[in-house]
RNA sequence: GCACCUUUAGCUCAGUGGUAGAGCGUUCCGUUCACAUCGGAAAGGCCGUAGGUUCGAUCCCUACAAGGUGCACCA
């Protein structure tokens, strides 16, 4: 800061931001400065300054930032650059989101698309390679992207919501919650998509209007009506209000047969409010297995609930003769039938109502009953410790109260307001959090199922892992004979398997493979050992089930012969190994292999049915569910965890739940887990002197108005639970960024916007603020190409009036002060004023982004540069600084600096790029010389703000 | 069905209990001397409609209309 005055570049005359930026991002990121603790070190921040931190949103590792984002970065990093210049200890932290079903969607998509496969067809451990890679990819691009829009984020700290750290915080989350009961499994009904075979959350629907038939039936002496008469072969119980005085005459339970789809159906009457006398004839059938509102009734009053349609959407055996066909080309025959009965009363046509489609690929939603994972919201449980005024510690509450009083208390207030009610409105619907998802992107759920007695251990440790794998595809296999103890060698696709299986096994750590002696499984073992380094042993115990006279024979001729499967004890020829006897001689082996090598991981390389009856002991099976039980295809991959005994059963073989965690659920945490929870977390407080001591809560939670629900309500309810705290204590709503016309910016409308083509056409400065001025909170922002070339040619402005007043001020910077002979003490009254003036702007735009009035802070610095300072004191200026009245020359010559000099700093958070280039050409003054502004900083980044009322 | 938001100049939006402002656009004028990515000037609005409160309303209240969003319903 002292050292001697460079002289200043000379300004070239257009300001150039293709240029200039890359060269002010590399200052900012050599410095450091970006990270509060360089800060400190440096002595720009005092080491007990207030703090000030926000998180940011984590964009979706699905591609590229929309401007969105882009809006978000600005607001974002306006807020942080003013309170790190007003000397706070500020960290904005970044991140991405692994985004799980969005993600895999994409990639499965592309997999499609490119090699005409699905994830099945890879495996989970290959498709989540692919998955990794897609992720990493565009989180490359994301972090190009933020750092071009000049986002002065900590990257020291970055962090995924699918990385290890996370994990951790997940699984304690999960634990946590178990353990409280919270989080518990059940069958409910759920919404199920059956293209991407996935439950989704409530949150997650798109309900889109569509037009359709209404169809009127017979249903005995009442009259029913349905979009769907395909769902409808189980109705059997009819539903109506109590006080419809139509029907007055039938009774609660009472049954009657009425002829159906497939023939006559006893019926039981259901008098439930549920039914809306307005509502067509008042009455209804219902089809719990396939609606909520149905499946509540039926919970109500302990109705049967039978599945008429399957995960795929196909129709099962109850549906008669529709049996085995897709709804969807279901509906007409079904309807033609009954017609042909005579039980269609009539059709309207242009019916319009809502269907359920998923938000992330538009498929129509089924509800289906499943087991899946829910987070309570409303059970009572005890917190231990809790900051949420009107929840005491030790008190009861329950997630929802969580919710309700973390708002309603004022300890996070949501601007604007008016999205607090919105708020509250979606918490008084919010039923049970299901968290489940059947996809393989995300969290595996921590929740370990005893193959032996189904006890659930949640967060549990895996001492090691064994993998079971069925040898690769054989000639046998081709010609489907039954090989036994005799033996075919593996055909091109079995090696190929083998080697899939090779690369699954890879990185697990194998440390021994234990191969059935046959030369297929050998073969196998060998490729698998190749790949993962590991030494392969042999042991005869694990051979196929020997078959005798069977072996060599085709399935078909087999069977025909022998029956083999009929008992556990069938030994049809004499010679033939029973089942219970090649269970037992499997069991035996696998046991002892266990006993001396259970802390190893351990691949073992057998046979179809050896890995059949093997699994059969391990899963406590009879011999029928064996016998049915899908088993291993070739070179396929079973993964068993070895685990400490289970507390019930004492069996220590544990398989892992194959679900994966809803995405939202790592979400949630994301305040507390990106600052070091649960390691820096112990008996109810963050250690001292960590970040999350320091950081947390956060000041403010910035984000768009659209997932109000799905994100900002659940960092609520997990860090209120977690950590008996809030997570931010702002909220602060932007609006959407919508295009000239205000329509959504969609690929199919082609009237997107990229970030990345306007900042390298109209520089990052320019993109920043046309996406802050005129948007004020909560409300939608309509951008167009010309409003950014508009903030582009202020960019310019604000560049030619630093030329200006560098060059007619040039003479200050190089005379020594006693030469000049002034001060600030006498300046002429004019001047100031025009400083008094400048403060004034300086007070009005803190004040402005305190309050997060944005757009009004740079509209009035916009305004005040170009109009004010620009228009009219330059202006005047010149006639004062080619003036015979040296005195008021000079004293004008002082207040342009000063303006200047408070300008920039204001100016800074907002257009940071052009600013700093500007800051840089400043000549550094040395201290106290003419008692111009200090340049007090060798980066305006770390200036001082100018204004410290509010 | 229930909420919420919006309605101000051609367009995009600020705004205040004392009868209105910006940017862009339009028109005209201007270029040696920071900037044509510029400067100067002008035109253009009964502040959605109807009531009410008030000395006075674009601003507060009520109803209505149009547009939008969320939630619920959807047999």
């Amino acid at each position: 800061m002292t050292e001697p005055s460079k002289a200043p570049e000379p300004f070239l005359k257009p300001y150039n931001s293709a240029e200039n930026e890359p060269k002010i991002l590399e200052l900012w990121e050599k410095s450091g400065f970006a990270n509060p603790d360089v800060c400190i070190e440096k002595g720009v921040t005092a080491p007990d300054a207030e703090s000030y931190s926000i998180v940011l949103p984590p964009p979706n590792v699905t591609g590229t930032l929309h401007m969105g984002h882009a809006a978000m970065l600005a607001i974002q990093d306006i807020l942080i650059r003013y309170h790190r210049m007003r000397g706070e200890k500020t960290l904005w932290l970044p991140g991405t989101d692994h985004a799980a079903i969005a993600t895999q969607s994409v990639v499965e998509k592309n997999l499609l698309k490119t090699e005409k496969k699905s994830r099945h067809d890879l495996g989970r451990e290959e498709f989540l390679k692919r998955v990794e890679e897609f992720a990493q990819a565009s989180h490359d691009t994301i972090v190009g992207q933020v750092r071009a829009m000049g986002a002065s984020v900590d990257w020291t700290r970055e962090a995924y919501t699918l990385d290890e750290a996370r994990n951790v915080a997940v699984r304690t989350a999960f634990k946590n919650m178990y353990d409280a009961g919270l989080i518990y499994r059940g069958n409910r009904i759920v919404n199920w998509d059956p293209k991407m075979q996935t439950t989704v959350s409530d949150d997650e629907i798109e309900y889109v209007e569509q037009k359709d038939p209404f169809y009127y039936f017979k249903y005995g002496p009442f009259t029913i009506g349905t979009v769907r008469p395909e769902t409808k072969f189980g109705d059997k119980y009819i539903v109506m209000h109590p006080d419809d005085a139509r029907y007055k005459e039938y009774k609660h339970g009472q049954q009657l047969e009425v002829e159906w789809i497939n023939g006559p159906i006893l019926a039981t009457i259901i008098k439930d409010q549920a039914a809306d006398m307005s509502f067509g004839s008042g009455v209804m059938t219902i089809t719990p297995a396939h609606s909520g509102i149905d499946f509540e009734i039926a919970q109500k009053h302990k109705l049967d609930v039978e599945q008429i349609i399957n995960e795929r959407g196909i129709l099962l055996p109850i549906a008669g003769e529709f049996a085995g066909q897709h709804i969807k080309k279901a509906r007409p025959m079904v309807l033609e039938k009954l017609r042909a009965k005579g039980l269609l009363v009539k059709i309207e046509e242009g019916y319009v109502h809502n269907v359920a489609t998923n938000s992330r690929g538009g498929e129509t939603l089924e509800p289906q009953i499943k087991l899946q994972w829910f987070v309570d919201v409303n059970k009572k449980f005890t917190i231990p410790h809790s900051e949420i005024p009107g929840i005491a510690s030790g008190s009861k509450t329950s997630l929802k109260e969580i919710m309700r009083r973390a708002v309603d208390s004022g300890a996070i207030k949501i601007a604007p307001d008016r999205f607090e009610k919105v708020y509250y409105n979606w918490i008084d619907n919010l039923r049970d959090w299901c968290i489940s998802r059947q996809i393989w992107y995300g969290h595996r759920i921590p929740v370990w199922y005893c193959l032996n007695c189904k006890y659930e251990a949640v967060d549990a440790d895996v001492k090691s892992k064994w993998f079971l794998v069925r040898h690769g595809e054989t000639e046998g296999n081709v010609k489907r004979i039954t090989q036994g103890h005799q033996d075919t060698p593996l055909t091109e696709q079995g090696i190929a398997q083998a080697r899939t299986a090779g690369e699954q096994l890879k990185n697990q750590n194998i440390e021994l493979i234990i191969s059935s002696d046959l030369g297929r499984c050998k073969q196998t073992a060998e490729i698998i050992a190749k790949a993962t380094g590991a030494e392969v042993v042999f042991d005869a115990a694990f051979r196929e089930r020997f078959m005798g006279d069977g072996e060599g024979l085709t399935y078909e001729e087999q069977e025909e012969r022998f029956s083999p499967f009929k008992d556990y004890d069938d030994r049809t020829e004499g010679n033939m190994e029973t089942t219970r006897e090649l269970e037992e001689r499997v069991s035996e082996a696998f046991a002892k292999h266990k006993k001396i090598h259970g802390h190893k991981n351990v691949v073992i390389v057998s046979h179809g049915g050896a890995i059949r009856w093997l699994l059969k002991r391990i899963k406590n099976l009879t011999f029928d569910e064996a016998r049915i039980t899908k088993v291993a295809g070739n070179a396929s991959v079973q993964s068993l965890d070895v685990l400490n005994a289970c507390t019930k059963c004492g069996n220590d073989l544990f398989e892992q739940d194959s679900d994966t965690l809803d995405t939202w659920f790592s979400s949630g945490l994301w305040t507390f887990s990106t600052l070091g929870w649960p390691l820096d977390y112990a008996q109810g407080k963050p250690k001292t002197g960590t970040d999350l001591a320091t950081y947390h809560p956060t000041a403010v939670l910035e984000t768009g108005y659209d997932i109000l629900f799905f994100w900002v309500a659940r960092m609520i309810l997990m860090t209120g639970f977690c950590l008996g705290t809030v997570p931010f204590r702002n909220v602060y709503l932007h609006g959407l960024v919508r295009d000239a016309k205000g329509r959504k910016m969609s690929k199919s409308l082609g009237n997107v916007i990229d970030p990345l083509t306007m900042t390298e056409k109209y520089g990052a400065d320019a993109a920043r603020l046309s996406l802050i001025v005129g948007a004020s909170p909560g409300n939608d922002v309509k951008l167009s190409e010309d409003r950014v070339r508009g903030y582009k040619h202020f960019a310019n402005k604000v560049w030619n009036i630093s030329r200006f007043v560098l060059e007619s001020c040039a003479d200050l910077h190089t005379k020594a002060d006693a030469e000049i002979g002034h001060g600030v003490s006498n300046l002429e009254e004019a001047d100031n004023q025009l400083i008094a003036e400048t403060q004034e702007i300086a007070s009005v735009v803190s004040e402005h982004i305190d309050n997060f009035r944005l757009d009004l802070a740079a509209d009035t610095i916009y305004h005040f540069v170009w109009h004010r300072f620009a228009d009219e004191i330059i202006e005047d200026s010149k006639t004062i600084l080619k003036g015979a009245d040296e005195a008021a020359a000079l004293s004008r010559r002082y207040t342009l600096n000063a303006i200047l000099d408070t300008s920039l700093r204001l100016l800074h958070p907002f257009m940071p790029f052009v600013t700093e280039a500007i800051w840089q050409n400043l000549p550094a003054h040395a201290g106290g010389q003419a008692g111009l502004p200090q340049k007090d900083s060798e980066l305006l980044m770390v200036a001082k703000w100018p204004s410290y009322n509010s």
